[in-house]
DNA sequence: TTGCAGGGGTCAA
DNA sequence: TTGACCCCTGCA
């Protein structure tokens, strides 16, 4: 990996097996937005406002610098990961060979472990525009502005601003009946009864527990945090689209949700998050012809 | 144009 | 195990 600082940009070389859309578009984060006339991604991460893009293998970071870009950058991107042995290593399994090939550059985020927390209460029987719109009011009314190329950014407010928010403001931003959820999960980590940096450094069934112990997180959006800021690759957040590709794709009829996460256990073990976030971005943009490309093959 | 079903889950009964 | 839940969206 190369780096070379100039004109407040941080240009990387040998950037391999990363795709912007297939990382922004996969369902794990939802503050990174495509500018109209490029093919780039401007978004916000660490208080700090950047704007992404590839040019073959040449990756272009605008707004940032060598000593941020280590700091924060490399590893948000997962940058050290080499994700051609994560293929490789999946490929025994048809299924996610023929997904991984599709979502060939995805990269796992390692999101800021407050905001992923808030996210996904929030994406809690929603959709993805609305979620957005939902978090995006909330860092413009309640987050700092930073001013970048001409537009205002907002960063995510942190859990004291969160919690002295009233029912009524929340709901104002579109948050509906969610709103105690996310007072109570800011109380949570206010008082200290749920220290979000530690779980990085437990077992994911432990961290799973203590995040389930917020009011609203149950364990779907419990394994999206492990997974999204803790870097715990053997979970596998199963939702209602997970369940109906697996259903579809490997047993043929319905299972729960327990049986497919202790299948995923076995069959991909340490890399479960991964072959997750492959199988979800192939069955959302293949729906239609999912029988003919597994099948047929 | 209007009306209605349903959504990347969770809680409570 | 099942229904309720904000409210926006897509589709008759």
């Amino acid at each position: 990996m190369d780096i070379i600082y100039r004109n407040n940009k941080v240009i990387i070389n040998g950037i391999k097996d990363f795709n912007l859309t297939h990382t922004f578009e996969c369902g794990q984060c939802f503050r990174w937005f495509k500018e109209y006339n490029d093919d780039t991604y401007t978004g916000i991460a660490y208080n700090k406002v950047i704007n992404i893009g590839l040019d073959n293998d040449n990756l272009i970071i605008k707004n940032t610098n060598i000593e941020e870009f280590n700091k924060i950058w490399k590893s948000y991107f997962d940058l050290d990961n080499n994700y051609s042995i994560i293929k490789n290593k999946l490929n025994y399994d048809k299924i996610i060979r023929i997904a991984s090939k599709f979502g060939w550059g995805i990269r796992i985020l390692k999101q800021e472990p407050w905001e992923c927390l808030i996210s996904f209460i929030i994406s809690a029987n929603n959709f993805i525009p609305r979620i957005r719109n939902i978090i995006n009011r909330i860092s413009v009314l309640y987050g700092e502005a930073i001013s970048y190329n001409g537009t205002l950014y907002h960063t995510f407010p942190g859990p004291d601003i969160i919690y002295k928010l009233s029912p009524e403001q929340l709901i104002a931003c579109g948050c509906g009946y969610r709103h105690k959820y996310i007072t109570e999960a800011a109380r949570m980590v206010l008082e200290g009864h749920i220290t979000l940096e530690k779980i990085k450094d437990i077992p994911s069934n432990d961290g799973r527990t203590d995040l389930m112990k917020i009011y609203g997180v149950g364990p779907k959006i419990a394994d999206c945090v492990l997974l999204f800021s803790f870097q715990k690759y053997n979970v596998f957040p199963t939702d209602v689209w997970i369940r109906k590709v697996m259903n579809k794709l490997y047993f043929g009829k319905d299972v729960t949700n327990n049986y497919i996460q202790e299948f995923a256990q076995d069959k991909y073990g340490n890399l479960a998050g991964f072959a997750q976030q492959y199988l979800y971005y192939y069955s959302r943009e293949n729906w239609d012809k999912i029988d003919k490309d597994i099948f047929n093959k």
